[in-house]
DNA sequence: GTCTATATAGGGATAGAC
DNA sequence: GTCTATCCCTATATAGAC
């Protein structure tokens, strides 16, 4: 209840079980486990969460919060459109690569590993919206190149993700460690590289437009 | 035993168990669901399969090779190294539209949603570096910009998952039926617009040659 | 608040009849 | 080959002492 109080045993068994549902998926993941890497009973964990689901959605919604606020922060900053877009995708990238079971656990969340409900789906719908605002204004503004926005955010998420889950499973050799800094900066390089490409108006401002109408 | 004889209720139940390991993942599939819904005892799974290891290793099994081949036989057809990659684009995504629980697998697979033991990492690998082989072989003919060919292909694999499996969830507006042959045909176009924006060489040559070396 | 001990349930796997 | 019945283990959750 003390304010100060909960920052010690609640806040490590956040941390911890993050990692497992992380790893092992909320199905996968054993409580005793968690347990004995706090360093406490199983039994002691209820009484800091009433249950096991209630457990998942505490660690989920700090994640989320967290994301929201990065990407709201880095858009409201000053900056030309490309700016913005390159220092979007690099906060994005760093974030991924500082909270590797946060990845994981959003990646399984989507992919149906809950308990039973869907939990936070419009949050992700607000922050998915104001990215694609973003680049519809770039767009009117012919800033940018009129590709569909949302199948670029959505297929950037989904890329950034698989680089730092799925991708060291299939390509050892090239990834190396996914959790070095070597391999973010690898990531972001990429991904930068590929979103400019598809950004960069066509020279011809005719063809631009002719393929917004389209 | 017999061969004929195969093709009956041990078929169904790979179907069948397919489906609940797309949509249920590894610990969340009970075996006594599936005997259910293909209309025998859970005991019986036990006469065609050893465990339930064993029965998503046939399922794993049957999933890589129909990938496998499908890739190798749109490299090795006739056409112009970008006819090959839109070709190999479109097949890739209408397969994983043809089987929904297969994606599901595949990415559960990689995040480490096994029984255990790492099943097939070196079919994948195999798989991946015959693409890395035909664009690197392209780029050396300066047909394809120099651009990291193992990236771009990591990255392509996880969007396609990623518009079948997570983005229905974060934005259902823009994806609708993500089984439909409209969403199919949406994430068709994109990703080949991505790739080619990606692999159309820069119009200097010096340009793409500086790249490549640097 | 943390512990030990236990209740309760579910699911993977086996035995053996038919 | 398919069934019924059961073993055995594990995991969530609770009860109650300290």
């Amino acid at each position: 209840m003390t304010p100060g109080g909960e920052h010690t045993t609640r806040a490590r068994i956040l941390e911890v079980a993050e990692a497992f549902l992380g790893e092992c998926g909320y199905h996968g993941t054993r409580l005793h486990l968690i347990a004995q890497r706090v360093g406490i009973q199983k039994a002691s964990l209820f009484h800091y969460f009433p249950s096991k689901e209630g457990l998942y959605r505490a660690v989920l919604e700090e994640s989320v919060g967290q994301t929201e606020e990065t990407v709201r922060r880095v858009l409201e900053a000053q900056g030309t459109p490309f700016d913005k877009i390159r220092t979007l995708l690099e906060s994005y990238v760093d974030m991924v690569a500082a909270h590797p079971a946060r990845t994981k656990i959003l990646l399984r969340q989507s992919l149906g590993d809950a308990p039973s409900e869907p939990p936070h789906t419009n949050d992700s719908q607000r922050l998915l919206d104001v990215i694609v605002q973003f680049i519809r204004d770039g767009q009117q503004a012919h800033a940018f190149e009129a590709i569909d926005p949302v199948a670029l955010v959505l297929g950037i998420v989904g890329m950034v993700a698989f680089f730092f889950t799925s991708a060291p499973v299939l390509a050892p050799a090239w990834c190396g460690d996914p959790w070095s800094t070597g391999h973010a900066e690898r990531v972001k390089h990429h991904v930068v590289e590929v979103v400019e490409r598809c950004l960069t108006p066509t020279e011809r401002p005719h063809a631009a437009a002719r393929r917004a109408t389209a």
